[in-house]
DNA sequence: TAGTGGTCTAGACCACGGT
DNA sequence: CCGTGGTCTAGACCACTAG
């Protein structure tokens, strides 16, 4: 069986990203089935009249998203396991709107703070100098999910509340142009404190996940910190990562 | 300022290797401050010998690894941020000595037993058959970290309870040829139960992390479950992730 | 307009795995 | 031994960015 591959140079799309985008949906929709030889490089690059190194430039790309593996002396085949969702940064609205929750946002605060040693620390700039403060009750089907508290350096972006509740804060980041490239993220768990209980209706001393998070933009600025509180009853990280061999 | 750069051509090690070496490490050394233009892959080609193609692997290498960023029109440059520890699949063993921490591990259980619909399901064998099961308790300066139970299928390795004692169980399967490829990993909370708690020298209802992971080898086969609980006070999860773009 | 990275070619030789 | 991927070369043209 031939699978079918063909490349169109009038594309502005490059060459080795078609190919490498028929590939990955042959794998996806299962014409590719796990563990067939993609093998020789040049006879394919022969057939699809492209040269060899951007015939691997495709392959590369495939690899290095966990589709692939290559091993000399044997050929490039197709990995076994059911290879999704790979590790990126997540956005928890974009996380349960893609599980179909219907995710409902409470913006409680948004105003400008005097940074704390903590926050300066994270966000790089001076301590006691003014930052954005916003803090999020998320919640789905009426239950409440997580709870949110993010700190923003001025002058980045405009927080406008309403846009806060209709989507999530990385949408606004990137919507104004901001390119996201690296983050620190810790997770932990804890028991929930008083307030911190009142605010997820769970119980004082409830188990709560915990996460607080750095990220970066492309020039390495800090654009962001937060804390967040999660109901472990109702949210989980998941994700897939691939071995750095 | 001139950044000093050779290769070695009789060496076996690959001419982009050594160049992403030189580069890495003048960065790590801060020889290479960030934000510095790195610019003209043609001049820096030329400078040492080689082609560009080769000059650019070695770049995107250090790119992949989030050390370097490229702007068409603008140049190659250092990244701001202090971007270190890349997430990989992490071992409490590995990250506990590296922290200096000097783990100690008991093995409590090291036997067959026949595989639960969960462990079937996650290894993808029989529910029935027989799999290994081995529950360990992590420890450092005399205080428990995590339990860690752990399934594998039957026939990969021969889990000898002293080399389980001394290492981390990643660290036994790459001995025995085993390359890991990928794994699936959910991070929550729960309230410990009364056994939970004992194990772990807490109270009833403390608030445990929890892990559950799924690992693959290259070829797809699912070669360990596990399920482990954390004590929060004395681990949380911490990595650095970079973001698709 | 000039300079940068992004893409691409048509070859070449080597190292490793399996036969 | 042969076939595979791994590495490397010396060019080329294009797209984007800045000044």
């Amino acid at each position: 069986m031939q699978l079918e591959l063909s490349v169109d140079r009038g594309s502005p799309v490059p060459l080795y990203f078609q190919l490498a985008q028929q590939l990955e949906s042959a794998i996806e929709h299962g014409t590719l089935t796990p563990g067939t030889l993609l093998g020789n490089e040049i006879e394919l690059a022969a057939r699809l009249g492209l040269s060899r190194p951007t015939v691997r430039q495709a392959i590369q790309s495939l690899v290095d998203k966990g589709l692939l593996v290559r091993r000399r002396g044997v050929g490039t085949q197709v990995v076994h396991s059911k290879v999704r969702r790979p590790l990126e940064l997540s956005s928890l609205y974009d996380d349960l709107e893609s599980a179909g929750q219907r995710p409902t946002t409470t913006v409680l605060v948004n105003t400008m703070v005097a940074a704390s040693a903590e926050v300066a620390a994270a966000l790089g700039v001076t301590e006691g100098s003014e930052v954005h403060c916003i803090e999020r009750l998320r919640s789905a089907h009426g239950e409440p999910i997580a709870y949110l508290c993010n700190y923003l350096p001025p002058g980045l972006l405009d927080l406008d509340t309403g846009q806060l509740e209709a989507t999530g804060l990385y949408r606004l980041m990137r919507a104004a142009g901001i390119t996201l490239h690296s983050a620190r993220q810790t997770i932990g768990a804890r028991a929930a404190t008083a307030v911190e209980a009142e605010r997820l209706r769970e119980r004082t001393d409830a188990p709560l996940l915990t996460m607080q998070r750095v990220t970066f933009d492309d020039t390495g600025r800090a654009v962001e910190y937060g804390t967040h509180t999660y109901r472990p009853s109702r949210y989980s990280f998941e994700f897939q990562l691939l071995v750095r061999n």
